[in-house]
DNA sequence: ATTATCATGAGAGATCTT
DNA sequence: AAGATCTCTCATGATAAT
């Protein structure tokens, strides 16, 4: 079919369906066209709906389409699932394992490009964990898990500020407009910064003056702070983030508050993982073997049981003691029937380390983890140097231990292709 | 020895204006 | 269409306070 047939068949469709033409467009991608478009969607290190100059030097096709998704909602959450979607993974992709890769969206330039390529050209999902709780949180996800079927987890939290804390609606000025949280961050605004916010409200008796509203907007934006009393604002407290990411309460309990705030802020939103971790419930009815890099306070590990699937051999890697001591003790309160198997550093892994896993636990059901954000992230001034930064250079070791499993190494991949 | 506070912008997307 | 303006970011390191 030509392209123009195509679009004029779509536009028939869309009309008659009443689903959205960028939702359709991208549906017809995946489905029908994979082969003239390859691929599809998303474009590399493109988390916007405007166009941009497409990148540079790259070695794989970019395709340039009239109108893209909502991108930050990856291939579909429990709001707008679009489950019909099946996607075309490229074949050395395909698991054993699944892998399951997380990072911030927002990165210097190239970045997600080299992240995809290392993992075998497999195409950014983009999602903002907005769909799944109060607060934003946009990130990355590189997969091969199938997508077709997805549930969330329950109940379903809430989606608006009120609904997680109810307790600060009749504080909320009505001249404060926001509904959802900002993304949680490693650090917290100062006792000082709200008390200089209730200063300025009780100079002003009755309604603040604009420029007073400006200010305080302004640092409540900045620091994701909540109102929990007259004219006072205060930051998220440790259970308060747990809440929001889909932790159990009190989950990083038992740590000093820096530490408890740190870990937290670099965690995963447990719901979303979940989500798109759902579609291995009935595929691994009697459990999984997990292999878990940078585990952190166990994002995985509580998305997994969450979602009802049993966990038989974790073997997670988590540099930080305090990290790893929330896991473990999360693990034995919860009554785990497998066994959790505890490394420090990721470096220290070497092939003889892995061999000796596999013949003791036999093949890993599936390789999860978010390497360190610290040279992508934002919010860095010193050090946003990219990938090959000091911290985010672990993705890296994250490639080269998935690398020594299923999935076939590129080089030998060229060799082959390359024989007559 | 810990803990709290503060200063330190760029970069890119989103939205508005012209 | 193009430019101006607004918004937000899994942070680090020095210094003050406890």
């Amino acid at each position: 079919m030509g392209h123009k047939a195509h679009i004029a068949e779509l536009a028939d469709y869309i009309s008659a369906n009443q689903i959205s033409k960028e939702q359709q467009l991208y549906e017809s991608f995946i489905e029908k066209d994979s082969s003239t478009l390859s691929p599809p969607l998303v474009r590399y290190n493109d988390v916007s709906k405007k166009k941009r100059k497409p990148p540079q030097n790259e070695s794989f096709p970019m395709q340039r389409i009239k109108s893209t998704p909502n991108i930050m909602k990856g291939f579909g959450v429990p709001s707008e699932p679009w489950n019909r979607v099946e996607r075309i993974l490229p074949w050395r992709a395909v698991g054993p394992p699944y892998f399951y890769y997380e990072n911030v969206a927002n990165t210097p330039k190239g970045v997600w490009t080299t992240i995809s390529r290392f993992l075998y050209d497999v195409q950014p999902e983009f999602v903002d964990s907005i769909s799944f709780c109060a607060s934003v949180r946009k990130r990355g996800y590189v997969h091969n898990l199938p997508i077709c079927n997805r549930f969330p987890l329950l109940p379903r939290p809430p989606l608006t500020i009120h609904g997680a804390l109810p307790s600060t609606e009749s504080w909320w000025p009505i001249w404060d407009p926001r509904t959802h949280l900002n993304c949680i961050l490693t650090c917290i605004g100062s006792a000082k910064l709200t008390e200089r916010i209730k200063n300025a409200l009780d100079s002003c008796d009755g309604e603040p003056t604009p420029q007073v509203k400006r200010y305080v907007l302004q640092e409540c934006r900045k620091w994701n702070l909540i109102w929990v009393g007259k004219n006072r604002v205060a930051p998220l407290e440790p259970r308060e983030m747990e809440a929001l990411l889909g932790f159990p309460e009190d989950h990083t309990r038992g740590i000093n508050m820096k530490e408890r705030y740190k870990a937290l802020g670099n965690s995963f939103q447990v719901d979303t993982v979940a989500y798109h971790l759902s579609v291995l419930k009935e595929r691994f009815p009697r459990g999984m073997n997990v292999l878990s890099m940078f585990s952190g306070i166990g994002g995985a590990e509580v998305a997994l049981y969450r979602l009802g699937i049993p966990l038989k051999n974790v073997v997670s890697i988590e540099i930080s003691a305090t990290s790893r001591s929330v896991l473990r003790n999360w693990w034995q309160q919860t009554n785990q029937r497998g066994r959790l198997v505890e490394v420090g550093d990721i470096q220290d892994v070497g092939p003889e380390q892995v061999a000796a896993w596999l013949s003791e636990f036999g093949e890993f059901d599936l390789v999860i983890g978010g390497s360190p954000c610290n040279n992508l992230a934002g919010g860095n001034r010193v050090s946003r140097n990219g990938l090959e930064g000091e911290e985010s250079s672990l993705f890296f070791d994250y490639y080269r231990i998935l690398n020594q499993f299923g999935a076939v190494d590129k080089n030998e991949l060229t060799n082959l292709t390359s024989l007559p």
